[in-house]
DNA sequence: TTCTTTTATCGTATATTTGCGATATAAGAT
DNA sequence: ATCTTATATCGCAAATATACGATAAAAGAA
């Protein structure tokens, strides 16, 4: 695409596109469901229980905690991933802010 | 990346990633903004409006269009593009009680 | 120390996305 | 019929995303 044209948009408008990527994979949505779910956040059961491999898993984790939507703490040979309600509720809010915005000013057309 | 996974996945999952990748680029979000805000939805102006070659948002409307989030008529040489709230709204709350399932869930970690 | 287990990262292949110019199309204007 | 205007689509180039196997790293077990 030759250049990116991303960062000529206003921050706002990056910051929830970013977070709707990273919620753009079915992948990734199944991982938020498991991490959810689960007591501990052994992230091997996110592999045993998704259709993918481990190294795959592992990038769809980086793609997730890159976007803040989760935490990761490494300990020892295994690590554990939580979800960052903050962040996530932060997200979720402005998204339906937007929604809302977007009809409030809607001028009715077509 | 030799196959694609993403069938494997529940629809729902499937539809709410759709949802999420058709909002994760900044353009198609100001895109929503042009579109709500203008009495007339002439797709022009948009053109004008954001730092993009007009065919860039042809093809960004395009894909707001498969994703149901805009209707577009064709009226002679100019069409309109209006969003579809009905599709939106339900995207919308499909997100928000997805959210709300997995805090519910969620069993307390780390 | 060496083996095992768990996870991250690297390298690579392929698919998709993004972007633009050029061209096609469609309808009104001249 | 030809010109103009607005939009869609085609063709292409470059960037990203997706996926996997192989390998590295890190810490406990033997």
């Amino acid at each position: 695409m030759a250049i990116h044209k991303k960062e000529s948009f206003s921050q706002r408008e990056q910051d929830l596109a970013a977070f709707a990527k990273a919620l753009s994979h079915p992948a990734r949505i199944a991982i938020l469901k498991v991490l959810a779910q689960r007591n501990e956040c052994i992230c091997g059961e996110i592999v045993d229980i998704l259709p993918l491999a481990q190294s795959t898993v592992s990038q769809h984790l980086k793609e997730l905690k890159t976007a803040g939507l989760i935490d990761g703490s490494i300990d020892g040979p295994r690590s554990c991933y939580c979800i960052n309600w903050k962040v996530f509720e932060k997200f979720n809010s402005d998204f339906s802010s937007l929604f809302l915005k977007l009809k409030e000013t809607n001028a009715k057309c077509c």
